[in-house]
Parts: C-alpha cells; structure tokens; sequence
DNA sequence: CTTGATGCAAAGTGTTTGCAACTTA
DNA sequence: TAAGTTGCAAACACTTTGCATCAAG
C-alpha cells in the first residue's frame, strides 16, 4: 500500500469513527488536496471542480475542516488573509521560508531551532502544542 | 524627550516627508497606538472613540497602513483572522509565545534562534527580510 | 485656497451557515 | 430509510474604497 492509499484508508477509518461518509465529493477533494505543495482553499475548488464541476465551495471548507481535523492536512498562514494547506500526514515537521517578491515557499528542517525553542518554552513553563516559524525575504532568484 | 514624544515626532516629520498632514484624528489615534500590549484594530478603535467620539473605522484603519509603514508599529497575525498590532519603535525584536486557552501572549527574545535562523537562510541563499515565530500551547496558569 | 483627510455607507475578501433536496450506509 | 451531505445563496467578520464634505498647511 502506497503513502496516497494509506491516507485514503485513513481518511475513511477517521469519517467511519465519527459517522461520517464517505461521499464522492469528499472523495474528489481528498485526492485532490494530496497533491505537493502548498494549496489555498480556491485552489483546492478550482482543482477539484476539474475532476467534478458540480463540487462547491461549501464543500470544500466542509471537507477542509474534516482533512486538518484528521491530521492529513495542517493549515498554514502566510499573512496574506488567506489560508494556504499542504499535506502533513506521513511528512515530517518543517518551517517555511517565503519569497515576498515571487511567493516561492521552500520548506526546511533545522532539528536546533525546535530544541532551542523547547527550552524557551520550559524558561515560561508553556507547553508549546504547535508552532510556526516563518522567514520572509527574498530568495535566490529574487534577491 | 522622553520615547512616546520621541515616537510622536518622528511620525509627524514621516507625514511631513510624504506631503500628508498631521490631523487630530491621526494625533488621538497614533496616542491610543503607543499604549503597551498587543491590540487588534477594533479594539483600537474603541480607544480612540473614547477620546474622539467621531472618529470612524475608515481613518483607524487608514492611519494604521501609515503606521505600520513609518514603523511606528509591528503587524502580528496570530492566526485567528483578525490583524494585531504592538509598537516597534523603540523596541527590540522578540517573538511570541501564545495561550491557546486564555490568549495570553508573552514575548521572549533570543539570540541563538536567530542565529540558527540566518544560517538556515544562508543555506538557501535566502535574503531574509522580516520573520515571524510563534510558540502556541497552554501558559503555565492553563496548562 | 489647494490638497489631502474624514465619515459614511457600500463594496470587497475569504469563510461559514441555513435549508430543501439528495446520498450513503 | 434514517442520518448525514450537498449546492446554493445569504450571512459573516474583517478590511478597503468611492464620494461629498471638511480642515490642515
């Protein structure tokens, strides 16, 4: 079972638990949402409305709610009003750096900084349940 | 020249540098702006109406956009869809940890994450412009 | 007295919701 | 066939804008 199926079979444990199902519009947009990279949720409708133009808005933020409540999904904001989305199950943790002249995201890993914030949590006694890190400027094209 | 007139008078000669004036509304609500804490552009609002009751929503936020950009203040987007603002003149850069119980926000500074930081971006030949850092969780009365 | 600023209400964004008709399990 | 789901349009929350009037320089 490849990375892709294993979300779907997830996806449909996580909508059987609650009850929920399985529809083929869900179905449309979870396919959909697994492709790379970083996505708003007007993307999301415009490529799901490829698949099947019946599919509404509605039900993109309906199936958007259920994919970042089961963890297959994490919302990103990038400050510019709208959200952005990328797949999170079966990645590892990253930060984000963004390019203010041509929006190229490039994503990274830095294993010190997480640590280095743990430790600035405990100073306050917080405990951190997510965080984000974000670096704007320009990057190596735009520079 | 104590800091709030200091910060008063830089942002009449930035008015004065773009040819725009100087109105009450601007001085009662660049006042309102220099209080401590972290506020949304309602609530700065509602500040202002208190000194001047005829003050509208238009001109806070239209006062706002010269604020931030004289940097008088600092731009947060705690991600709960609305805009924060904190004053920055006169400050030093920190970063923000997040009660996602109570709201409570508390700023840390700290040199080595920034460090890590610039060498993150050094390794993607990134120019880094402005970042932002936020720690959410529960603050040790909500944990 | 010229140019920019204001208040108001209307228009814009992105997102959410009420509801009658329709599917899934 | 009961319970959840959909599409639609209207409602929302926050922010921006057009315009006639007003005030700063």
């Amino acid at each position: 079972m490849n990375m892709i199926q294993e979300i779907e079979s997830s996806f449909s444990g996580f909508l059987e638990k609650k009850d929920l199902k399985l529809t083929s519009q869900r179905r449309t947009i979870l396919h959909q949402a697994l492709r790379d990279g970083h996505f708003s949720a007007e993307m999301l409708l415009d490529f799901s409305k490829k698949q099947d133009p019946t599919i509404s808005k509605a039900t993109v933020y309906r199936t958007l709610a259920l994919l970042k409540e089961s963890k297959i999904l994490e919302e990103q904001d990038f400050g510019d009003g709208k959200k952005f989305y990328e797949r999170s199950q079966g990645r590892k943790h990253h930060d984000h750096l963004i390019c203010i002249k041509c929006g190229k995201i490039i994503e990274f890993e830095n294993e010190a900084i997480e640590r280095l914030q743990d430790a600035e949590a405990k100073k306050h006694q917080f405990k951190i349940v997510y965080h984000s890190l974000k670096l704007f400027g320009f990057c190596k094209d735009c520079a």
